[in-house]
DNA sequence: TCGCGACTTCTACACACCGTAGAAAACGAC
DNA sequence: GTCGTTTTCTACGGTGTGTAGAAGTCGCGA
């Protein structure tokens, strides 16, 4: 999966926070504004072009100011990352040992929740 | 955790491979030499030194071709990219759900294996 | 229907990162 | 002290990203 950008990244949790979708115009007036410094209309146009481009974001085009919306959740582009990088690994089994062991009690005990559910459905 | 570029992941690949530390002049030999063309040692060195101050890797500056080696393993580096996929993420339990809901049989077996001795060693 | 304002696309530039390596410096054995 | 080996310095081209002006398009109101 394509990587992103630090506006980029803040383009995408903003749409992610909003399911029905943002125009750029809504977009300008979310965005941080450093120093009252705010972006222009035509610097979040490009970016919402590239991340159209890179998949991240579908565009409606029938309303006059287009409105773009992610095309999957911040909670599923997170999920697959993890997942990439699982599986550009080699040995996944030594990765699962390393990161279990990292993970806080409380997310162990989501896992452990989580896999039983699996186990359920596969019966 | 900064990212790697192609060449800075081969060497990486064939530094976590070998324990023991590599020269620049064993990784010109291992690397893939492309179209019979190998590379120059400057440019490993370059890279070396790249990957040096981002903190992958360390070298022993005693011996004369300074040996380098993996600060971490490669399945301690996927795992810690895991970790900040899973911290970069506000909703850690949807993300695991996700994660959970895509991984295989065989990978789900690894971590109710893994979680068990977790909670053995908790009690 | 025609013009004007709102909106979008095109083009462009600066900056950072990476692959790549020559030039220059440093090191150490003889 | 010289010379080959090794390292550091410097640099350049390509690509991705942040940034936005210029130019084009679209559609409403007169």
């Amino acid at each position: 999966m394509a990587a992103l950008g630090e506006l980029e990244r803040s383009v995408m949790d903003q749409l992610w926070s909003t399911p029905a979708g943002l125009t750029a115009y809504d977009l300008v007036d979310l965005l941080p504004a450093d120093a009252g410094k705010r972006l222009a209309p035509t610097t979040v146009l490009t970016v919402l072009s590239r991340l159209e481009k890179k998949g991240f974001v579908t565009r409606e085009r029938s309303t006059r100011p287009h409105r773009y919306t992610a095309v999957a959740s911040r909670a599923d582009h997170s999920a697959e990352l993890m997942r990439d990088v699982l599986d550009g690994a080699d040995d996944r089994v030594a990765v699962l040992e390393r990161f279990v062991g990292q993970v806080s009690p409380a997310e162990a005990d989501a896992l452990r929740e989580l896999l039983l559910g699996r186990a359920r459905d596969a019966s």
